[in-house]
DNA sequence: ACCTTAAGGTTTATGATATAAACCTGTTTA
DNA sequence: TAAACAGGTTTATATCATAAACCTTAAGGT
C-alpha cells in the first residue's frame, strides 16, 4: 500500500467556474454569435458586470470580441473561440466527474 | 434595468460551487466521517483555509462539527448533515442541467 | 437651438471572499 | 528547559465580482 492518500479529482477551471462567467458561456455555446446588447437582455447581468466579465473571457482568449462600427454606434460582437470551446469541453468532463463522486 | 429575456439555467449554489468548498464536500461524501487531521492530508490544503471552510460548511449547517478531547489534544470530527447531503443533491442536478446545455 | 433621454459601453469604487502567514495553547521530546 | 509538534484560530492580504458612476455620440421632443 502506497502511503499517499490523496483522492484524485481533476482540476476546475476558476475562469470558467465562475457562475457569471460559465452562464454568459453556456449562452454563447447555445447562440453561437451574439452582440453586447442582446446579451445583456440574455444574461440580465448589469453593463458593468457584463463588459468586465467578457472582456476577462476576451483576454483569456476564450471568446473573440469584434468592435465595429454600424453607423455612428459602437457594436461589439462577441464569438467563442477554438480554444474556448476546448476549455468548455475539459471543463464538462472534469466537472461530471467531480459530480458523479456526489451521491445522487 | 429593463427585463432580460431569461433563458432559464438553474441557479447555482456559490457556498457549494466554490471549488475548495466542493472538493471538501466530496471527500466528506466519500469518507462520511472524519477529523480535521486526516481531511488536511486528503485534501492538501493549508490549516487556516481548512479550518475556515469547515467552520463556513458548518455555520450554514452543511457539515456537522464535534469538538472534543481525546487524550489531552483537541480533535474536531466532521460529517455531513442531512441538510447538506440535500444541498448536494440539488447542486448536483442544477450543475448537470447546465453541463447539459454545453456541447460535448 | 436646447434639453433630455437613450445606446453602447468603460472605469472606478466597494464589498465579499479565498488564502496563507502568523499566532495561540497545550503537549511531547531531547 | 528548550525546542519542536499537534490542532486549530485569527489576522492580514490579495483577488475578484458587482454595480454605480461616468463617457461619448445620437436621437427626440419643444
Amino acid at each position: 500500500m502506497s502511503d499517499s492518500i490523496g483522492i484524485e479529482l481533476p482540476p476546475i477551471d476558476d475562469l470558467l467556474h465562475e457562475p457569471a462567467r460559465l452562464r454568459l458561456l453556456v449562452l454563447l455555446s447555445v447562440v453561437k454569435r451574439t452582440d453586447f446588447t442582446y446579451l445583456l437582455k440574455l444574461s440580465g447581468m448589469s453593463k458593468g458586470n457584463l463588459s468586465v466579465q467578457m472582456n476577462k473571457l476576451g483576454d483569456a482568449n476564450m471568446v473573440k470580441i469584434d468592435k465595429s462600427f454600424q453607423g455612428n454606434r459602437p457594436r461589439t460582437m462577441y464569438e467563442l473561440t477554438a480554444q474556448g470551446r476546448k476549455a468548455l469541453r475539459e471543463y464538462k468532463k472534469n466537472m461530471k466527474a467531480i459530480l458523479a463522486a456526489l451521491p445522487d
